[in-house]
Parts: C-alpha cells; sequence; structure tokens
DNA sequence: CATCTAACCTATTCAAGGC
DNA sequence: GCCTTGAATAGGTTAGATG
C-alpha cells in the first residue's frame, strides 16, 4: 500500500488507438506548414487533413507534439536555437490566428450528455474503442468524445480539490471494488 | 536496450451561449 | 455580468516502432 498509482491503473487498462505512421510525403508537408505557421486555427487544420488524408484530430496531436519537442530544445539548447530560425517576430500575438478561427462550439443535446455522463462513471478512462462506441451511439466524432472526457476528468480534480469531501456524495460511486 | 515520437494525460486559459 | 462548459494551449508521461 504503500505505492498509490491509482491513475496509472486506470491507464493501464484502457486501450491506446493505434499508433499513426505518417509517410514522408505527409511528413514535408506537415512540417512545412508548422515552420509557416506553428499555431493553426481549424480551417487550416481541416484542409491539412484534407490534402494529406489523415484525421484532422491527429494533426492536432501532430502540432501540439511539435510545439512541446521545439519549446523543449529550445530551452535545453538556446543558442543553436537562435541562430537556426530568426526568431524576429514576438510570441505575443500568436493567438490571434488560432484563436480567431476555432472549431465551432459543439452543442450536446440532453440525451447525447446522459449517455456521455453514464459512460463517464462507468469508466472515466475510456480506450479507443469505447470512445468510437460511443462516438457513433450519440453521433459526434470520437475526438469530440475524447475531449469531452478530458474536460470532465480535469474539472473533476479541480473541484474534489475545492471541496475534498462533499463531492464524494454527489459522485454516488456505487462501488469502488479494490 | 536507447532513441524517437504518436498517443494520452492534467492543468489552465480562452470564449460561446445561457441565465 | 457571471457561470457553465467546449476548445485550445503548455508541459509532462506512456508506449509502439526502429536501429
Amino acid at each position: 500500500m504503500a505505492q498509490n498509482n491509482s491513475a496509472n491503473n486506470m491507464i493501464a487498462t484502457h486501450q491506446r488507438r493505434n499508433r499513426t505512421k505518417f509517410t514522408a510525403d505527409q511528413l514535408k508537408i506537415l512540417i512545412n506548414t508548422f515552420n509557416q505557421k506553428p499555431y493553426p486555427g481549424h480551417a487550416t487544420k481541416q484542409k491539412l487533413a484534407l490534402e494529406i488524408n489523415a484525421e484532422e484530430s491527429r494533426i492536432q496531436i501532430w502540432f501540439q507534439n511539435r510545439r512541446a519537442r521545439q519549446s523543449f530544445q529550445r530551452r535545453t539548447e538556446p543558442e543553436q536555437a537562435l541562430e537556426s530560425s530568426q526568431a524576429h517576430r514576438q510570441h505575443l500575438p500568436v493567438e490571434s490566428q488560432a484563436t480567431l478561427d476555432r472549431r465551432c462550439r459543439t452543442c450536446y443535446t440532453s440525451s447525447q450528455l446522459r449517455t456521455l455522463i453514464k459512460a463517464f462513471k462507468n469508466n472515466p478512462y475510456p480506450g479507443i474503442d469505447s470512445r468510437e462506441q460511443l462516438a457513433k451511439e450519440i453521433g459526434v466524432p470520437e475526438s469530440r468524445v475524447q475531449v469531452w472526457f478530458q474536460n470532465r476528468r480535469s474539472r473533476l480534480f479541480a473541484q474534489r480539490k475545492r471541496e475534498p469531501d462533499e463531492i464524494l456524495e454527489q459522485i454516488q460511486d456505487e462501488g469502488q471494488n479494490p
């Protein structure tokens, strides 16, 4: 009982989607776009998805990972990054592109929400199969289901921090068997 | 086995729409 | 005007492929 890795147990049981293998041609276009615009808006991501024939959600993840890698490299090797890139433009108004072009907010119906919440109570960390089945059931893309679970978990954590005890009653876990 | 990186995670913030 | 909540972000972790 010394080690407490509750999240790890959850993660270990669920199943990931198959790892995407981008071709050289796809990567060429992705990298090229990234160098021009590391924060593409929704329209750009949709266009990219068509152009390289990949799911838009995979493109979004690719940009996230690429930015993280770049900022990490910049932290570890500050001088080399300076030389290779003419970082003239400051990164302050960088959101102006992305925020202008966001994906339209998904409006869930009450019945869709009932299904999501029920599934969440059953398992807050659904694998790819569960997410896709759920997406099909309520008629939204799988990527929206994933984001919904992410937001739901985050808010549950935040709420739990604020009110450590009272939440337990609201959740009404019918049985958390060890 | 070491390295790379897609997939996934939490935490936080932005912003649309309802009250 | 504030609140709820979907969408986007940063930054960290996990795991599949490859030399």
